[in-house]
DNA sequence: ATCCATTCTGCACGTTTGTGCATAGAGCTT
DNA sequence: AAGCTCTATGCACAAACGTGCAGAATGGAT
């Protein structure tokens, strides 16, 4: 019968997880093999059937969470990791676990907004499914540059949140910067361009990485080709520290008067903090410098970092980065 | 260093939920022992640190699940069972499965109205512990009779939550019916009394059974020397189906006009219905006559229930119940 | 300092679970 | 119906896991 499968994998989730049978006893229950009701679970967990949050009590973590809670007023959730790993194995491991705690998140209805970069590259490989309804996934900025319209890159990294939620993706078909402001006043002003603007003002949850400019590997933006030496040199006079979604900031976290973001296609930060939840994934510290501007900025509701990075951001454990 | 406890719990729970780490890897990365780590974890879902929620997707759910969302306009929770299981097992499943899908229900400043019986009894047995601030659980109507306060037995349930959810409990110390409405009446101006009454009015969450009349196996109510026998037949003169924290109602829902609801303790049907979350938990399809009426009353938002009994609910599988 | 009681730890063992592979079955085409 | 492809199943083995037990560590009490 065709109820098999999705049904029986309810089931097997249900006994297994809310019951506590063993395999083996699902297995007789469902007339089926163990392995069977191995690989039913293992679906289970895959489509989002089974959702798994691991949610600490928020006055009894740990030091070091606490402190970055209260110094920024911000949901934080530091990823364990060694700190023998390298960039990559750590980014892979923050983008796993960002990956699990934004699953449940989500929901029916929602409208996500997704920045794009390396660090939201690779959350997006680690996305587990789960099945929601006109949910709608929307791109936060232009991803083109001066050589390419980047539209293969961000777009694989938004067919796969639209793919793990079932959700409608909207991309945003412009390059990162425009040439001249009054390009994207022009732009601005066309429909197909309003009705992803119109999205992005209703977004209900916003996923974004920071980009640092003293990175030790520097984002994307800063190396990409998507700024000319002029433009670089003006940011250095403007002592931008980062950005998001290619908006920038500086330390304090204060925007105005930063000649660049006139001609950014990313969300003015002022509407960013519009979203009822923010999620700001960072991985590495030496991202540090953006990370702090982002959240004094108040950028974010929710902050996904790697433990090396969280103990930098609260001053102890390793180098304190030079500032000027 | 004192920290080790729960915060490694947490760290291991991270690792192992949601970064798919072997129990081996996180022990190495705590400098433990592998077994410490499995018992890490299983102290993290004990103490709710891990949340396991199975969602099913509301429209694609089995046939049963979604005939009876439809009709009755409840959230159901069907709970696989084995026909062969006799009514014990199947209570113990039920109430197992019942315990931990109000887990993630419950969270801090809720305040939790819990009626007694059978089948709470059963699943108070079972709750996983979850560390909340400022909850309450209230129970919701009294449990004395004629031959005792009654105080041990609801109180054991009460208890039970209470610690489940490091909440406050609050008892009440009442009859389940009193010999004449006008005692009640005066009681109900009490001010230890009106301090209850009042949580129950703000209650965010209520946990209850049914009680039905023609149960095989009836209720506590029934049989344990609350109503004597001019009650009883009362109850039968009034079309009476079944009840629910001690407040009777008839096949159609309705209750008015139903004497001994005047004397009975439980919160009225209507003040019952402004609570947000109503979950009933019905194991046994001997109680499917009870259960239909405190459906059609619309008194749970959530329905959690053994396979059988949602099977004689929608009328098909097993023998429909005569009825009058 | 010594003793005791309690809790925590690691080992060793048996149990439970994941998965590569060969086979069976389902669905389609001709 | 035969032939094909693609998926689902069960087996068998290896990996991962839970737990009784004995010894180590901890924290009082004397």
């Amino acid at each position: 019968m065709m109820r098999s499968r999705h049904s029986d994998a309810l089931r097997a989730a249900q006994m297994y997880y809310l019951q506590d049978l063993t395999m083996d006893a699902i297995a007789r229950e469902l007339r089926t093999s163990r392995s069977t009701v191995s690989r039913l679970l293992s679906a289970a967990r895959d489509t989002g059937l089974v959702q798994i949050q691991i949610r600490n009590p928020l006055d009894t973590g740990p030091e070091l969470e606490s402190m970055i809670r209260r110094e920024y007023n911000v949901d934080v959730h530091v990823v364990p990791v060694l700190e023998s790993l390298n960039e990559a194995e750590t980014l892979d491991r923050v983008a796993l676990q960002a990956a699990r705690t934004i699953g449940p998140l989500v929901d029916s209805n929602a409208i996500i907004g997704v920045a794009w970069g390396s660090t939201l590259s690779a959350v997006s490989r680690h996305l587990t499914r789960k099945i929601t309804h006109d949910t709608v996934v929307v791109q936060l900025n232009g991803a083109g540059n001066m050589h390419t319209t980047g539209i293969t890159y961000a777009s694989d990294i938004m067919r796969r949140f639209g793919s793990a939620y079932g959700a409608r993706v909207e991309q945003f078909p412009v390059p990162a910067f425009f040439d001249h402001a009054a390009t994207k006043a022009a732009m601005w002003n066309e429909r197909s361009v309003q009705r992803i603007l119109d999205l992005q003002a209703r977004m209900s949850i916003a996923i974004f990485g920071v980009g640092s400019v003293e990175a030790d590997y520097p984002s994307h933006v800063y190396a990409g080709g998507y700024l000319d030496e002029n433009d670089l040199r003006m940011l250095a006079h403007s002592d931008v520290v980062g950005d998001v979604a290619t908006v920038f900031f500086r330390r304090d976290g204060s925007s105005d008067g930063i000649v660049l973001n006139e001609r950014s296609t990313g969300p003015a930060l002022a509407q960013l903090r519009q979203v009822r939840r923010r999620i700001c994934v960072v991985s590495g510290a030496s991202k540090i410098n953006g990370l702090r501007g982002a959240l004094t900025a108040g950028l974010a509701t929710d902050l996904i970092l790697d433990e090396a990075t969280a103990r930098r951001l609260v001053g102890f454990g390793g180098v304190n980065p030079a500032n000027g």
